[in-house]
DNA sequence: TTGACTTAAGGCAAATTTGCCTTATTATTG
DNA sequence: CAATAATAAGGCAAATTTGCCTTAAGTCAA
């Protein structure tokens, strides 16, 4: 590849942010939350830290775990 | 890895017919939504035919091309 | 403090995505 | 039919993500 990937701050945020609040709300912890969702708990924690920019497979799964839509996790305040 | 990341069929086919529904409802071309959202063409074509697990800075670029909220991309049949 | 729990952080190899490219195939219109 | 636009499909190297692992740091109750 001659130039890097996508990467949004902006979108990485926003997943990060929301994936934390929804997982609080749950009182999950990132270990918890993995488990169910079926990914790696090292993910989660990159995921909240905004260090990847992480699939639309993921979110399907985190939302799945957190018991909401896919479409919440990318909710912007707007 | 020992094991392939995680790739769910129903969120890339979700995510999917969403670009395109979105897309032919602007009459944009793939090229064209491409252009406005800054990412290769044949990276609209993959992600409609599903065959690309894309990120979430991806989504929220075709999003902001669509003019419409991210969060409308990964919109599920309830 | 001690111990248990949680989170942050980083390394590594393999899998995947991405940008760039080319070549078919499929409309669609004149 | 010819020509043009649009889409599908695939190759390639580099960048990124992922799963698995370890270690350190932070939190909180007993």
């Amino acid at each position: 590849m001659d130039v890097p990937q996508l990467r949004d701050p902006i979108a990485i945020k926003t997943l990060a942010e929301n994936v934390k609040r929804y997982r609080t709300e749950c009182t999950l912890s990132q270990e918890a939350l993995a488990n169910i969702a079926g990914i790696e708990y090292s993910q989660v924690s990159r995921i909240e830290r905004g260090v990847i920019n992480t699939s639309v497979s993921v979110i399907f799964a985190l939302a799945q775990a957190l018991d909401i839509r896919p479409s919440q996790l990318l909710e912007t305040k707007k």
